[in-house]
DNA sequence: ACTAATGCAACTGGAAAAGTTACGGTTGGT
DNA sequence: ACCAACCGTAACTTTTCCAGTTGCATTAGT
């Protein structure tokens, strides 16, 4: 796979799981579906769950399900579970004995928060719902 | 350094440079500021005056300056400078053999497509004389 | 019991980026 | 003419991230 992957990952799983919110996937199916393996599809997911997106369910006949209705789960929410802070704010390694460095420095971190913050707000526009697969199950 | 200290490279010397744009800086003074080598701040750099936004002189007394005015300079410009394409879309590598999956995979591209977009379009509306090194030279 | 699933930890491998070294080209000062 | 201070670039090493893999414990249905 490739940088970045996970919330492609996230996002192609979450958009089949959408087209049908009732059906258990297993971590082998997904990863099947998604070219890779179970063990990076559980550990996706997992933060998925974590954040309350998901449930999963030991056992035989176990499996992946969506927490809740697929227009109710945004890419902000995907995004922000993944944690992936795509703006990424290098910490700062900078010489702590120039002010002005320092001055700077927080200004740069502020704009790339606010950067980010506006990010979110667009991804909360969006529910996977409408990423969702497509030719099945219009029950709006 | 860290990963993806490329655009916080670029906007902390740009930040710099606002603050005295008529300075001329050498790569090596920029790399003892960020705490990195002359030679990553050159390949950073090179980037952006392939973009147009920075000018460098060979020679005696050569190095960085900007290219245009601070506020002339939007962080969509460094962004895309850079061409990090933060929000990757994930080639695909998916089975070709799967239309629906295609279909999906299709809907996602253009999701976060249109994400970048719009993550492009806050971008351009900040510039980095509002990133800039503060306490000097006000002179809108 | 047996089987099929998740959960988790440890390790491997490859790719991307930073860091480093070295050298050639260019400019300006002396 | 020379030298010193720059950039430009290529080659190499090191670091870091992450997917991939393996193995095992745990849990749940049959």
């Amino acid at each position: 796979m490739k940088r970045n992957s996970r919330l492609s990952l996230a996002l192609h799983t979450l958009g089949h799981m959408a087209g049908d919110p009732d059906k258990v996937r297993t971590s082998a199916d997904i990863a099947e579906h998604a070219g890779t393996n179970p063990v990076v599809v559980r550990r996706v997911l997992g933060r998925l769950r974590e954040a309350g997106l998901l449930t999963s369910e030991k056992g035989h006949a176990g499996g992946w399900r969506l927490a809740r209705q697929p227009d109710r789960i945004t890419l902000a929410d995907v995004y922000l579970a993944l944690d992936e802070s795509l703006i990424a704010t290098a910490e700062d390694e900078e010489k702590p004995d120039c002010s002005v460095e320092h001055a700077l420095h927080r200004k740069v971190t502020s704009v790339m928060e606010e950067i980010e913050r506006s990010l979110v707000e667009r991804l909360a526009q969006t529910t996977i719902a409408e990423v969702r697969e497509p030719g099945q199950r219009h029950n709006h």
